[in-house]
DNA sequence: ACTTCCCACATCCTATAGGATTATCGGAGC
DNA sequence: GCTCCGATAATCCTATAGGATGTGGGAAGT
């Protein structure tokens, strides 16, 4: 296929829309920004170097995630914060899908149980560190959103095995709306022992080869997970 | 600029953009472009009268629903027909969302049960018409249109009662997909009887007021579909 | 002092223009 | 006859400009 991997650098171009996009959305997901805040077209545009054009395109797509709204000549927001019934629908909606994933990817193959295990080892990894660091009190923002990234990716191990892109899809989707919830209604991470643990029974249901297991482990962690988070929400 | 910005084809007042997308998604939606015809900027724009960037805009919102495709530098083009494997993972999609649903309605209000009861008559009503014209040898489109309509609206019924947001959002998603399927995979309807009895028999297990009975018989429903839609997909 | 009206500023929205890239087509060479 | 190559045309992409709309502050009136 493609010759030479190695002078790939240069030729990237994929237009600038999918660079404004990803910037934007880091932008975002690092919550520097006030729920609600005005995002200005022009603004955005003066502070990339960037004509305003490619800014709309990478906003319409934006509204699309859920992460910024739109009123009609008015302009661009910050999406306001997840209320509580929007929390407890999010995880509705996670638990349905997640539960069906691992359902689909039960007959689990030695490569998904590899896969499992090396997301699992690095979540426990890092979550022990950020055990180690709420232990001595510090609040370490990189880790714990290291920690995010980790946890996200165990979940999206089974999503990518499920072999039905339009899950993935959704659970893509759904995964912008759990970034922006942690960052709003959760200030740390309170359960690292219980959702590291967790994470492990759903591993070894898995390697159990039992075939009920894995959907079992699974959803007694998304219910854990929703009902320490619920609980967090209406204020300890 | 345009000659008359009073009289600009019948578009409002409230931002171009809205107008375009609904204009493309329903030359979309009723088929008349061949699946890789190109959908060019340009064209578009001179068409509808108004320029490329709201055109533009209305792209890469349609491109979030996968009703069209997007090629850097190159262009838009109408998605790809279904594949037989797209075709049995948006089923499955279907299966889990709407069975979900269903059980997430199950305590069925007398207001539920109404309107379920009236889109469950609309539906039998336009079927019966449709398998006169069957029977009579004609294909109405617009009357299969109509028939189409009836079905999802049934559907969305549930969906819109089931208190939870995104389970909707993705329904919608999905609802382009399963518009697209018909279209190319299927030239009639060729089950109208069995669709009709279907929903009477879910609607039954709603006023039955048995709690599992509502998702039992909407699985039934939704299984026979895909198994109905992938034997004709895979050619009598 | 409070309300209302009006005007200036900022921003969004649309239109137009130009540079860059890709597809197409005709012709030369093997 | 087939392949390769170059020029032309069409299209996409970005930038800039101007009209339309919403917003905020100040002055006048009650």
């Amino acid at each position: 296929m493609s010759a030479n991997p190695g002078l790939r650098g240069g030729i990237e171009r994929r237009g600038l829309r999918d660079h404004v996009y990803e910037r934007i959305l880091e932008l975002l997901l690092s919550g520097g920004l006030e729920p609600g805040a005005r995002l200005g077209i022009d603004t955005i545009a003066r502070d990339l170097d960037v004509s305003p054009t490619p800014v709309r395109e990478a906003m319409v797509q934006l509204e699309r995630t859920g992460l910024v709204t739109r009123e009609a000549l008015k302009g661009y927001r910050v999406a306001p914060p997840l209320g509580a019934d929007q929390l407890a629908e999010l995880f509705d909606a996670r638990l349905m899908l997640e539960t069906t994933a691992t359902r689909m990817a039960a007959p689990a193959g030695p490569e998904l149980l590899a896969e499992l295990r090396r997301a699992q080892q690095q979540h426990a990894r890092i979550g022990e560190r950020v055990a180690e660091a709420l232990d001595a009190g510090r609040v370490d923002l990189p880790l714990t959103a290291e920690y995010f990234a980790a946890d996200t990716g165990f979940h999206a191990v089974l999503l990518h095995h499920c072999g039905n892109r339009y899950l993935l899809d959704m659970s893509e989707t759904l995964g912008a709306q759990l970034h922006r919830m942690r960052q709003t209604a959760l200030r740390g991470v309170p359960d690292v022992e219980e959702a590291v643990a967790e994470h492990a029974a759903v591993v070894e249901a898995f390697a159990s080869g039992e075939i009920d297991a894995p959907v079992a482990a699974m959803t007694r962690h998304l219910q854990n997970v929703r009902e320490r988070s619920l609980r967090l929400e209406r204020g300890d």
